[in-house]
DNA sequence: TTATAATAAGTAGCATGTTACGTTTTAACG
DNA sequence: CGTTAAAACGTAACATGCTACTTATTATAA
């Protein structure tokens, strides 16, 4: 009789957020000429130059599939904040490097974060933040405990193992 | 000198989590021939026909833009999961009706959507998942509240007021 | 009442996500 | 060693999200 079931559940919820924050982190980004999943993924290589990042480690780390990282490693290619080269001994890998354009726009895209961090989050206190992070972290752990076992759940089961 | 960086902020972590939550939705709603976000809409639509509801109810009950709601109403009368009718006193209200197949399905949808639920919370006690909902409810009281004051946080300002 | 605002929805063009399929290279095994 | 399997990446086609612009209708205000 009521109608707040859809909204009740944790996946729309999530989507809610998401969608949110997806806009303001590309509007937040959008003077530097470029996009909010495009900073996040720079800021990461910036962090990460030594240990030359490939293709696959932003697809494990981002959970995304690999033509999703294609996509958008491409577009940044194409704005100029990377460059690619192929692996000297394992031909297969594509090594992502940092143009000078793109650590150059690194400091800013950091600050821009660290403001969209605690855009959501503004009127959280410590307790609620660090709780936050925790229940994020167990849902992070299942979804990656789960990336291969989704037939389970497919099936007819009655859901009570995993 | 870590490499732990980015993974540790919120919003990459929600992306983290409904990447896998998508892919397992659209997985387990395929055989009825629909995808994880018409599944949602289809079970609001359901649960809310008496409202007769329009495409702006959408857009505000799921914070998405109007083409985004376009788009998806689009293929789910492709796949005569709905219809549309013009409202009889506002003639630029699209009211959106569900089809007898789009109401045969609800019922599937509903044990899809509830199995989905316990996905990525399988392993929380009751504590954990009424704390999650309590904070996930506060960010989405945030996004809310702050949809149209996104330009406070584009500023240069020092980020604590809100 | 007429001019102006706001509201609801459509289209174009793009970013980001997916699955399915193909190619190349490396690893593993008989 | 040669065959087969796995891994890394590419492209195509699609779904879902966006902004920017447009149209049609309703509401507001002079």
């Amino acid at each position: 009789m009521k109608e707040v079931e859809t909204q009740e559940r944790i996946g729309p919820k999530l989507k809610f957020i998401l969608n949110s924050f997806r806009r303001i982190a590309n509007k937040s980004t959008a003077d530097l000429g470029i996009t909010g999943t495009q900073s996040i993924i720079l800021n990461y290589l910036a962090r990460n130059a030594e240990i030359r990042p490939c293709q696959h480690d932003l697809e494990v780390r981002f959970n995304i599939k690999h033509p999703t990282a294609t996509g958008i490693l491409k577009r940044m290619a194409d704005r100029g904040f990377v460059e690619f080269t192929q692996d000297q001994y394992d031909k297969r890998l594509k090594r992502i490097v940092i143009t000078e354009k793109g650590m150059a726009a690194t400091e800013q895209i950091k600050l821009k974060l660290d403001r969209l961090e605690s855009f959501i989050t503004n009127d959280f206190t410590e307790d609620e933040l660090s709780t936050l992070h925790v229940l994020l972290d167990k849902m992070i752990a299942n979804a990656k405990s789960q990336r291969d076992a989704v037939e389970a759940l497919l099936g007819e089961g009655d859901g009570n193992r995993c």
